[in-house]
DNA sequence: AACTGTTACAACCGCGCGGGA
DNA sequence: TTCCCGCGCGGTTGTAACAGT
């Protein structure tokens, strides 16, 4: 039942990896280029899973990878974009040179998330913990904004997925995926969840934004209403505004719709893209 | 010195996605 | 269109190192 394991188990090492095998490795990347991960351990004459390499690699062996302490500087970058994107590790350790995913994700667990409940902070939603009563009094405003979703609600820049599997496990940042774990999440979570399309006439936007949402693009009319979240202003890939463009392609447009981005940010008034 | 509790982080696991056959 | 494979991601676990008693 489910899939095959990545490999065989039985004739592959675990754990901590010793000096010489981080040696192989290194030589054979070096000599090879990273890629084809699944045949690289035999090929190098490793006696580990492929998905192990690549994270030994991704994770520890990687010459452009920065150690050592955090910068303040990075504790507030990381703190900024997880209010944006959630645990988009990934995402995040695209904006943190020499840092990777795990590393970012680790050191959000030890120390950050330590230094936002100290701030008075709920490290997940970014917002001020709140007593018993006043989350009594925002889940039951939730409750009736959600029992009334034509009722215009502020839109918190975290990640939106506003495609047609918006599931609430996308929604609110796979902590285990509810519908109320999503209020708890974002108990003001400010979707305008009536029938509309997405501005298109909306203030002039470069080409960039154009080619982004083409003039002639075919109406979103078959999404199931419930599930779009619409702007007053015109929707932007949030990746793009985060500038991660300029680092490798974007691929947050969903392949089953190429109009809709998995990260959603609005541009805010006045704001144009350059 | 020995034991226990805590912290930090490397590594593993399972799942979803995209591409190719 | 469907299926399979490989990759990448996020969550979780295991354990070494450290601190406190």
């Amino acid at each position: 039942m489910g899939r095959s394991p990545c490999c065989e188990k039985a004739h592959t090492n675990k754990g901590a990896w010793t000096k010489e095998e981080d040696q192989r490795l290194i030589a054979y990347i070096k000599a090879h280029g990273e890629g084809c991960w699944r045949s690289l351990p035999k090929a190098a004459g490793l006696l580990r899973c492929g998905k192990s390499c690549r994270l030994r690699w991704m994770n520890y062996l990687r010459p452009d990878l920065k150690r050592g302490n955090f910068t303040d500087e990075e504790d507030e970058l990381i703190i900024k974009l997880h209010g944006l994107l959630g645990n988009k590790w990934s995402l995040i350790a695209g904006q943190l040179p020499g840092r990777t995913d795990n590393e970012i994700k680790n050191y959000w667990n030890t120390h950050i998330k330590r230094k936002l409940i100290s701030r008075g902070l709920d490290p997940q939603t970014h917002r001020p913990l709140s007593t018993a009563a006043a989350a009594a009094t925002a889940t039951a405003a939730t409750a009736i904004a959600v029992a009334t979703p034509s009722l215009h609600r502020e839109v918190t820049p975290m990640e939106l997925k506003p495609s047609t599997d918006l599931s609430t496990e996308d929604c609110c940042q796979h902590s285990g995926g509810t519908a109320n774990l999503d209020e708890d999440r974002c108990p003001d979570l400010n979707l305008d969840l009536s029938i509309s399309l997405p501005n298109c006439s909306s203030p002039k936007t470069s080409a960039s934004s154009e080619s982004l949402t083409p003039p002639n693009a075919p109406q979103e009319v078959t999404t199931p209403i419930s599930l779009i979240p619409t702007y007053s202003t015109t929707p932007i890939c949030l990746c793009y505004h985060l500038g991660f463009q300029s680092k490798k392609p974007c691929n947050c447009q969903t392949s089953k719709n190429p109009h809709v981005f998995r990260y959603y940010r609005p541009l805010e008034e006045g704001q144009y893209i350059e």
